[in-house]
RNA sequence: GCGAUCGUAGCUCAGUUGGUUAGAGCGCCGGUUUGUGGUACCGGAGGUCGCGGGUUCGAACCCCGUCGAUCGCCCCA
């Protein structure tokens, strides 16, 4: 692997160069993941890598670890600190409300593309990662949540992805999800010196994170906490019926999860993550990072930046992580391969490949090395027709073989025949 | 930030209890078959065994450090 003998400079730790099969199921992902979004009619948005570091810092929270450690934020020339883009949405957010993107509300957008977050790698995890993105901007109503929710699930099958389920949770409005925390904080600081530790550090930070901890001394607790249910408004629970009501309508598989929480405060009532089933393939494929599509609604997000209060509701999925559930893709098979057998008739090979290929063929060739071992190479490349290219007695002989009733081969018959005409 | 495992040709890996010029497969380059031919045969190039130090008569192999990778913990927008 990494020489360090030479000068070449090593690749930035977390980057990946992808290549061969995996390149191929990245592909596959985002091709369909264009395709799935057009028939939800979600616009495609592009947005900017990077933004002032105050966009992510305002929206995820100043105090956060996130904000002081895990975001890729450097000084530019002006002494401005900018930041590598660690999510889609605060940048979406931003160009929300400087855009006015309000006259297009509710709006509907999806996009694709790199992340970056300062992290130790692991698998599943990279430094510069790449996810897929939709969201839905001002929609109050419930019907918006099901809509997201069915276009990421008609993904999912579409993928062929099996093994996944949709862990579905509401954290209320604001005044509910508050004195739900508070509830929670008085459980877990009865047995403070019976949980983990990292979980007495969570009880002061992020005591909604204990809720999920894999720790079994915290387990025990976690299992009689206090239900969200109990603390939610009228609202706020028949929101929630609502949505849950609208997959149920959707045909979308669900399941509650009670303990399924958020970090940061900006989320608001429905909360998601598709989630391998324990012990299946997906879940072994994985490992430890396993979630493969989250999100929730952010109804409190647009005011932390500035703008008036606005409803919404996204989520993002890991590319990388979909493409490890996919299996391994294959390029697509060639159409043609052309061996050039001898030096000679190289301007004929062009001229071929250039016929085949402005027909709409695609076609691969071979004209270096050894005379004799091109035509061995060209028939190693996966192809619907060979064609050998060779001179006997002066003249040129295009040689043409292929399995039985391949319709290229009569294409390739008739482009090769008006050769030159 | 913490922990575990690993680091030998371009790639995937062998390398016995430390013992002479470090191997295989694939790939690459060249040659053989006077040949309408893909899977055969022969040959070649390519490695200061991640890097630095130590132990030893002798280290790819043992010890320490360092860099890198992988997986996990923390965190997870």
């Amino acid at each position: 692997m990494a020489k360090t003998s030479g000068k070449t400079p090593q690749a930035i730790r977390g980057t990946q160069d992808i290549f061969g099969p995996d390149a191929e199921s990245f592909a596959h992902v985002v091709e369909t993941f264009e395709r799935v979004r057009r028939l939800y009619r979600f616009r495609r948005v592009e947005m900017p890598v990077f933004e002032k570091t105050e966009v992510f810092a305002r929206s995820i929270g100043e105090t956060t670890d996130i904000v002081s450690k895990e975001m890729y934020s450097f000084e530019d020339r002006g002494g401005e600190s900018l930041t590598l883009r660690p999510e889609f949405t605060a940048g979406i957010a931003r160009a929300w409300i400087t855009n006015g993107w309000k006259q297009h509300a509710p709006l509907k957008v999806a996009t694709h593309g790199p992340l970056f977050r300062y992290e130790r790698p692991q698998k599943g995890r990279y430094r510069q990662f790449h996810q897929i993105d939709a969201e839905i901007i001002g929609a109050a109503e419930p019907q918006a949540d099901v809509e997201l929710l069915a276009m990421a699930d008609q993904l999912l099958r579409e993928l062929g992805i099996e093994g996944v389920t949709l862990q579905l949770n509401t954290l209320g409005d604001a005044d509910s999800r508050e004195a739900w925390r508070a509830a929670l904080v008085e459980h877990f600081r009865a047995v403070k010196g019976e949980l983990s530790e990292d979980s007495q550090e969570r009880l002061e930070r992020n005591p909604l994170r204990i809720l999920d901890s894999k720790d079994p001394r915290d387990r025990r607790f976690v299992a009689d906490a206090p239900k969200i249910d109990s603390f939610l408004s009228d609202e706020a629970q028949a929101f929630f019926g609502q949505v849950t009501d609208g997959l149920d309508a959707a045909g979308v598989k669900w399941r509650r999860a009670e303990s399924l929480v958020r970090g940061l405060d900006y989320y608001r009532h429905t909360a998601f993550e598709f989630v391998p089933d324990e012990g299946s393939a997906a879940a072994a494929a994985l490992g430890s990072q396993s979630t493969v599509l989250g999100g929730g609604r952010y109804d409190g997000l647009m005011e932390s930046l500035g703008g008036a209060a606005t409803p919404a509701v996204g989520w993002a999925a890991g590319i990388e992580r979909l493409a490890m559930l996919v299996g391994e893709k294959q390029p697509e098979i060639a159409d043609v391969s052309i061996a050039v057998e001898t030096d000679a008739l190289l301007n004929t090979g062009i001229a071929a490949s250039t016929a085949i290929r402005t027909a709409g063929l695609s076609a691969e060739i071979v004209a270096t090395g050894s005379p004799r071992k091109r035509y061995d190479k060209a028939a190693k490349i996966n192809a619907r027709v060979l064609l050998s290219i060779s001179a006997k007695d002066g003249e040129t002989v295009f040689n043409l073989k292929s399995a039985p009733g391949v319709e290229e081969y009569d294409r390739v018959r008739d482009i090769l025949e008006n050769l030159g005409k």
